[in-house]
DNA sequence: CCAAAAGTGTTATCGATACACCCATGT
DNA sequence: ACATGGGTGTATCGATAACACTTTTGG
C-alpha cells in the first residue's frame, strides 16, 4: 500500500533552458550525462536540471539546481511550461540513471520548464564531480539526441524566447556584452527570430529603446572601420503595456 | 525510510480557471468546497482542480478533472504557469479538507494551472456529490478568500488572458454566444483589458479579424434600434506571425 | 416626440517598410 | 588603392487615434 503510494506519487523537478550568445550563434548550455553501470555504458546531454527539495519553491529550486551544476549565480530564470507526460522518463537509460543518481525508486517526473537568458562569459564551472557544462550551438539541437524530453523542452523554451523577444525585444541586452555593437545586436536578434532585419530600420527602432545608449567609443582592433560601441542602463522594466483604443 | 520518501514527495494537482461572460461582467467559475468534521465546519470556493492519476500526462488530467467537477466537456485547456510554493497547502483547513478528501497524508502539492475561455451557457453540472459549481464575478475575487493560493493563480490566469487578447482578440469569440454584436464584443474586450474603446474604431478593427462576419440578422426584442449580429467562422488559427523587419 | 443605443467617415499621427550611397580603417 | 563592413535619410504605406451627428425603434 505505502509501496503503491510511492510509485504513484510524481516526484517533481525543474530543467533549465539557458541561452548564450558569443556573437556567431545562439547557444544552450548543456551537461554530459554518464553512466558506468554494469548494464552499460553511455554518454550523452541533457538540460542541467534535478528533483526539487521537499521545502522550496519551484523558483528557488531552479535557481539552486543551475547554481548546483554550472556554478551561476543570481540568473535571473524564468518560468516558462510544465511537462508531464508519464512516459517522459521511461526510457531505459533515463530509467537507470535516474535510479543510479537519486537512488529513489522513481515512476514519474512533472518537470517544470525555466529559461535564462545570460552573457555567454559567465563563468560557469564546466567541470563538477559528476558532471561537464558546455555550450552547444541551438542549431545544432535538430541532432542531438538529449536525455528525457529535453529536445522537446529547449524546443518549448526557444519559442517562448522568441515570443518574448518579439514583445520585448530588450531582453536580448542579457545575451550582450556589456558594451556591444549595433551588428552584434542585429545578428543575434535575427538567428533568434529567424529573420533578416534592415539595417537602417533596425538602427531607427532599437534607438527607442529606452535605457539603450551609444557610447563615446568604438570597437578596437577590427580590420576595418571600428564601429561604434552601445550599452545598455536598464531602465526599471516597464509595467504591462495596455493596448487602447 | 520509505515513509520519509512519502512526505517528501510532492503531489502534483491541476487548477483549472474557467472564465465566462454573461453579457455584463466577466465571470469565473468556483466550486463550494464545504468540511464537517469533528474540528470544524466550514463552507468556502475553490478553483476547480485535483491531483493528477499516475498514468496520465498534464493536459489530459486537466480535461478529466474539469470534466468530473463540472460536467463540461470538450473544452480547450491552456497551461499558464505552475504553481509550487511549499506552503501553499499549509492552511490548517486546507490541510483537514485534502486528508479528508484524498485520504492521504500530503506534504506538499505542485500546481499546474490551465484557463479555458467558455461560453457561458454551456451546461455545467452545478451539484454533483461533494461539490456545486457556480459562476462568480471576476471582480468580486477581491473580495473572496479562495482556498490554497487559487486567488493568486486566477489573477495570473486574468494576467495571462490579458496578454493573450493584446495579441489575439480573436479569443473573445469563445466566451461569446454563436451570434453577438459588436457592442457586446467591445464590452468584453474593454472589462478584459480594461480600456474604454472607441466605437468606430474598434469597429474597424475588428472587421480586420478573418472569420469575424456580419450577419443579415439583428437582435430582437430590444426596446431600442435592433443591433446587427456577427458571428465568427474560425479560419484556421493563423501560424506564428513572424515580426520582419 | 422622446429616450436609448446603433451606426457611420474623415483627418492627423505614428510606426513600419523599402531602398542606395558615401565613409573610415587596415592592408 | 582597394576591400571590408560602418554609417546614414527619405518617401510611402498602413494602422491607430481622435472626434460628432444622424438613424432606428419602442414606449
Amino acid at each position: 500500500m505505502k509501496n503503491e503510494i510511492i510509485t504513484y506519487n510524481p516526484h517533481v523537478s525543474v530543467d533549465c533552458v539557458v541561452f548564450g550568445f558569443d556573437g556567431e550563434e545562439l547557444k544552450i548550455l548543456l551537461i554530459e550525462r554518464t553512466l558506468n553501470d554494469d548494464a552499460e555504458n553511455f554518454s550523452d546531454k541533457k538540460l542541467p536540471g534535478s528533483i526539487i527539495y521537499e521545502d522550496e519553491d519551484l523558483d528557488s529550486a531552479a535557481t539552486r539546481i543551475l547554481n548546483e551544476l554550472t556554478g551561476l549565480k543570481n540568473i535571473f530564470l524564468h518560468q516558462f511550461k510544465s511537462f508531464g507526460d508519464p512516459k517522459r522518463t521511461s526510457n531505459l537509460r533515463d530509467k537507470n540513471w535516474l535510479e543510479k543518481t537519486t537512488k529513489l525508486k522513481i515512476g514519474r517526473i512533472v518537470t517544470v520548464g525555466y529559461v535564462a537568458l545570460i552573457k555567454i562569459d559567465r563563468k560557469i564551472i564546466f567541470e563538477s564531480e559528476n558532471t561537464t557544462a558546455h555550450w552547444y550551438d541551438v542549431k545544432s539541437l535538430a541532432n542531438i539526441q538529449l536525455a528525457f524530453d529535453h529536445n522537446q523542452i529547449a524546443g518549448e523554451a526557444l519559442r517562448y524566447i522568441r515570443r518574448s523577444v518579439m514583445l520585448e525585444p530588450f531582453i536580448l541586452f542579457d545575451l550582450l556584452p556589456k558594451k556591444f555593437t549595433m551588428t552584434q545586436l542585429r545578428n543575434l536578434y535575427d538567428i533568434v527570430l529567424e529573420t533578416k532585419s534592415d539595417v537602417r530600420n533596425f538602427q531607427k527602432k532599437m534607438l527607442q529603446i529606452e535605457g539603450l545608449e551609444p557610447l563615446e567609443e568604438v570597437q578596437k582592433d577590427v580590420p576595418y572601420r571600428a564601429p561604434r560601441l552601445y550599452s545598455f542602463k536598464k531602465a526599471r522594466r516597464r509595467e504591462g503595456t495596455k493596448a487602447r483604443m
